[in-house]
DNA sequence: ATTTTCCGAGCAATCGATTCCGCAATTTCT
DNA sequence: AGAAATTGCGGAATCGATTGCTCGGAAAAT
């Protein structure tokens, strides 16, 4: 009973044939009689033989492994598209090395040098939020190693991503608030730096030009898109502008925060104050009433991440075009934006 | 401009030095002069050399590689241990490989193929539900190689496992519940072929006997935890006791799908009807009132799952004796159980 | 001044699988 | 039947880093 696990001369010795005839008969590559192959995966399946990964790895130049690096593992979103991510490279027989960056930049670094070293095939990013430039990801592209980034992305267009419309799906919550026959809308955006959160507000400011309504910058108010940041971000505005009929938030945890306050404030919603948020994430279905927000589509931008960057590794000359997928996210409409239907 | 990263024997043909000593620079390990180690690390920084982990870990029989398998990653629980697991690993610089089994065995095997053949060096797993058996695991036993049960553990002595007390979680909730003053406790309980599920029952009924209180099978109610099978058990139980006073759920979800219920019942809470959950997942801090549960200690699972299994790894004759970590939960006392307080 | 240490560095084997090349035997083709 | 093509397999190099052994030369010890 070897400890050790069986290694490609051990089944060669105990057959009297050579390495080359087992790796053959092994992968089914080459030139190699029925017969022999049989006889050797007979012998492997006995002898519970297990090809050891690194060794075909290094010899082959591929290591069959994906890296990926998220801002955080915890937490709605990342989880879901990580579920994606390790899905679909488990369905093309990659491995998955996952990385958090912490929201740091350094972090994210470190990261990177790790998987590089680890000699991954390809990288998924999604930027951290600290990340203010993005010159520690040139090396990966003077190595000609695919690199798609998702959902923060950085802005240069030589880069594949995948990316949500939050442009859309923003403009379609503000549209639907505006359907409900609001009209002094309040937003609650977050850190402009963040392309994502620019998107959704600039389309809350399209969507109200749209319709012929002023931009009120007394209406706006940015944060950190945090709970305690959303109640203080509502009680802000609500001092500002007690006339507000609607919020649309750049997250569904800058509503939940906001809930609050506004009842407290004798607000009725959806009847006073209609609210969307944005990712619906899980608790969006727990509060009372339910939350209207942008579904983000995660295990599907995952997924197509994967495939994206599957794609260009298996592009021979890695010369490949940067691409860009943007997937259309999805209004769910529940009740806390219902104003017109609760109104009566 | 080399596409492919320099290898060791570049820089030791720019040196005119051998491989070797190359490798002794770079590591520190064994007789070099001071002034050979400078030049090499300079050049080695110049040419951004990355050493190649794939060969030392093939040479060195090690891949500083870790397994990890988990029923799903997305989620509050699993993806708040990975996160654990993600950072004791780095910490250690060791790198992390993540497996779902979808809480399917058969999955589950299949990625434990998958790390076998990634030489990882240990491996951390929580059982899927649909795994009866364990013994695919036998094989990484005799491999001798380091593995670490986390949250759902096989009922074996012989296995390292990290696990939460959820006795004494559960205990501690109802003890508050009765300190609270209710006497009519319900109990919302999950499937009872889960060692969890069963000890978070056993807790209330003890807890209940130690006041002399009646076990009252009209007041316990067992579903799969989910929102809306919270939901229907608040019904069923509402309907069977109408004077029921508390309730305490096996998990949060069923807590949340249980308030509406009580609330469309005209029973206030924490006043008529006071409520603990477990889990301390992030939604109970957006319901109204928050709720009260038991933490789980997520990332400490997760943490100290990896230093056991690094202990493991650590020790040279892999001959460690199974150890098991019972990790202390937490009870987190929030608004809808504080009925004393809110009686007045 | 000679012997003993020690130091710095090179040589070569090694980890395990893959793969190019080549050889002998068999089959196929003119 | 002789030439050509095909088949089945072994030999040996290779991927890149590590490491035990060796060895010349310098420093230290006698």
């Amino acid at each position: 009973m070897n400890l050790s696990r069986a290694s490609i001369a051990e089944l060669a010795s105990k057959l009297n044939l050579s390495p080359s005839t087992i790796s053959r008969a092994l992968s089914g590559q080459g030139r190699i009689s029925e017969e022999t192959r049989q006889r050797v995966r007979q012998l492997a399946q006995e002898l519970n033989y297990q090809p050891n990964h690194l060794a075909a790895a290094l010899r082959k130049g591929r290591s069959n492994t994906l890296g990926v690096i998220v801002p955080h593992i915890d937490g709605d979103f990342f989880a879901r598209v990580l579920k994606g991510i390790e899905h679909g490279a488990t369905q093309a027989g990659f491995n998955v090395m996952v990385c958090q960056s912490n929201e740091n930049a350094g972090h994210e670094k470190k990261n990177l040098d790790t998987l590089l070293t680890a000699q991954v095939e390809g990288i998924l990013v999604s930027l951290s939020l600290t990340t203010k430039d993005v010159q520690h990801f040139e090396e990966v592209r003077r190595r000609d190693l695919p690199l798609v980034f998702f959902d923060r992305v950085p802005e240069l267009p030589q880069v594949s991503a995948v990316v949500l419309d939050d442009y859309q799906g923003a403009y379609q919550a503000v549209e639907h608030l505006l359907g409900q026959g609001c009209r002094r809308i309040a937003h609650i955006g977050g850190p402009q730096h963040l392309n994502i959160c620019r998107n959704r507000y600039r389309a809350y400011c399209d969507a109200l030009r749209a319709h012929d309504l002023p931009l009120d910058a007394s209406l706006v108010h940015f944060c950190d898109l945090t709970l305690p940041e959303g109640r203080q971000a509502m009680e802000t505005l609500l001092q500002r502008r007690p006339d507000l009929d609607a919020v649309f938030a750049a997250n569904d945890l800058a509503v939940a925060g906001a809930m609050p306050v506004l009842r407290a404030a004798g607000r009725r919603i959806p009847q006073d104050v209609a609210l969307a948020g944005f990712s619906n994430e899980l608790f969006t279905l727990l509060t009372e009433p339910h939350l209207t927000t942008v579904d983000q589509r995660c295990e599907e931008m995952g997924r197509t991440a994967v495939r994206l960057l599957l794609d260009m590794v298996a592009e021979q000359p890695h010369q490949f075009a940067p691409r860009r997928v943007v997937l259309q996210p999805e209004l769910v409409i529940r009740e806390s934006s219902q104003q017109a239907a609760a109104q009566k």
